[in-house]
DNA sequence: TAATCAGGTGGGAAAAAGTGGGAAATCTGT
DNA sequence: ACAGATTTCCCACTTTTTCCCACCTGATTA
């Protein structure tokens, strides 16, 4: 399970090290994608197969209406990119990701149970501060039995 | 079961020594998260993973197309840590886990029946304070069979 | 009362993780 | 095909973390 936070820089070559925590659970290749809210999702392969399997099934939660699915699946496929990562465990992040959130040089590299974001480092203390006042009334729903 | 209240240091390396009546307990490796109100959760593995489950299976799959979803699990996953116990009964606590309850270098570590919190020293003795009044009127409650 | 023990604390050295940069290899456009 | 630019591979440096040992303090006991 990927859990915790790191925060690495990101270098002129555009590489980035990814946390030795996280290395062995994502292989040798992962997959990086836009996400949702200001931070990119990185995927295993094998995590990727598994979300991409359901975002293209029309029986799920996106029974939404069908031009709106493929808005969505061309953000979510159509700028994702298959990434190796090197001998010493960095990878790259290509420029047009860096750009839709605002990478420089520091990034905040998170983990959420089966993926991992990806955020510019201020956007992630930020999006942290707002986070925490809401997390009391979120676990109170989910301690009443309600789903988010 | 985890019970007591103990004064430990936190070291110039982020070190804290458990008190030896918990360490059978919680095995070689614990997990540390942000918890709730202002202190951090200690679980077991095995207690971290009925809990974790729950989280992830409040809802469906692609739990990252809900927004609240997403907030409260990068909350809690993305805040957590795995931490090893070292060989005379120390763990580490990550800085950002320390910020967020402004631990220097005393905490009070409180067993509460299957996990451990931990405090910064002066907010439990606080926060003792002001249960100690309110502890009657919850245990009505409790009595009456609501729900606090 | 001194010796012993257990729990907790502190610090130095070795190992690991993260970062930076040069040279070789590859790609691009003319 | 060639020059220039970009990418890849490898090595080296720096900082952080880990491991191990030693010390301190208070309680217990001979």
């Amino acid at each position: 399970m990927l859990i915790g936070e790191y925060i690495h820089t990101i270098d002129e070559k555009n590489r980035m090290s990814l946390p030795v925590k996280f290395r062995k659970e994502m292989g040798k290749k992962i997959i990086i994608t836009p996400g949702l809210d200001s931070c990119l999702f990185i995927f295993t392969i094998k995590e990727w197969v598994k979300v991409s399997k359901k975002l293209s099934d029309s029986n799920n939660d996106l029974s939404f209406l069908k031009a709106d699915q493929r808005s969505f699946n061309r953000y979510m496929f159509g700028r994702a990119a298959e990434v190796e990562i090197d001998s010493i465990g960095r990878i790259l992040i290509p420029d047009f990701l860096k750009d839709r959130i605002g990478l420089k040089d520091k990034a905040a590299i998170v983990g959420v149970e089966d993926r991992i974001e990806v955020w510019n480092d201020k956007a992630w203390s930020q999006n942290k501060d707002v986070v925490e006042k809401q997390a009391g009334e979120l676990a109170e729903k989910l301690g009443n039995g309600k789903s988010l």
